[in-house]
DNA sequence: TTGATATATACGCATATCCATATATACTGA
DNA sequence: TCAGTATATATGGATATGCGTATATATCAA
């Protein structure tokens, strides 16, 4: 389902709107790392990425244990536009949520 | 409510993608042109364009009997990329949209 | 004022969405 | 195989959203 209003769907939650804010800043991060980031459920991070997955917007792939998602590299320009105008717009709940993201301890190995 | 979340949300709904492009390429509608337009009942516009109202996306103006709505002059720009994007997308129903516009008997009056 | 037209809102109902909790599945290392 | 970690999904309940219908409000013309 990769047309317009259900991007617009995905986008209208503020869960998944820091889910793809966090994927935008990070390139790429696990379901454990959102949970830490952003100090939620994992099965509330579980679900919300399933419906950006089913939106298009962010693709996956399991290496070892672990699922990593990064945005998808077809979406629309506009999404990009949208990204970077939250992005600067959310500053402090983002600061906040990558300061946790830094202080979590064992995150998975990144290859290199 | 003039943030991306409230945006998406409104555009995550077809009637109200639909208004919006509507209004995209008209520049000016009133209520009654956007029924006959979209073939949709006068309540239903009412209700979806107050919801757009409500996210920022259109400003209103009356005059005489009619309610003009256009697309608000300080949306973000990744709105208007997203709609220059849809107007290409949407083809065939925003055509079949504007020939029953164009068929349209007793428009209300404009300007000049 | 009255009647006609245009628009907005209220109401009740059906469905969708979101959540927390519990549980199932997948992978790893021993 | 088993225990531990990571992730996904199922379930039930609360709230939100969308709809059709009915009605209220606003404006105009007479």
């Amino acid at each position: 389902m990769q047309n317009a209003i259900s991007i617009c769907k995905a986008f209208g939650d503020e869960t998944r709107m820091q889910i793809m804010l966090m994927l935008f800043s990070a390139e790429e991060l696990c379901v454990c790392e959102l949970t830490a980031a952003l100090d939620l459920s994992q099965p509330k991070i579980s679900r919300h990425i399933n419906i950006l997955r089913g939106a298009g917007l962010v693709e996956s792939e399991r290496r070892g244990q672990w699922m990593f998602y990064r945005i998808a590299s077809s979406v629309p320009s506009w999404v990009d536009a949208l990204l970077q105008n939250e992005q600067t717009q959310f500053g402090p709940a983002l600061m906040r949520a990558n300061e946790r993201l830094s202080g979590m301890d064992s995150r998975p190995p990144r290859c290199c």
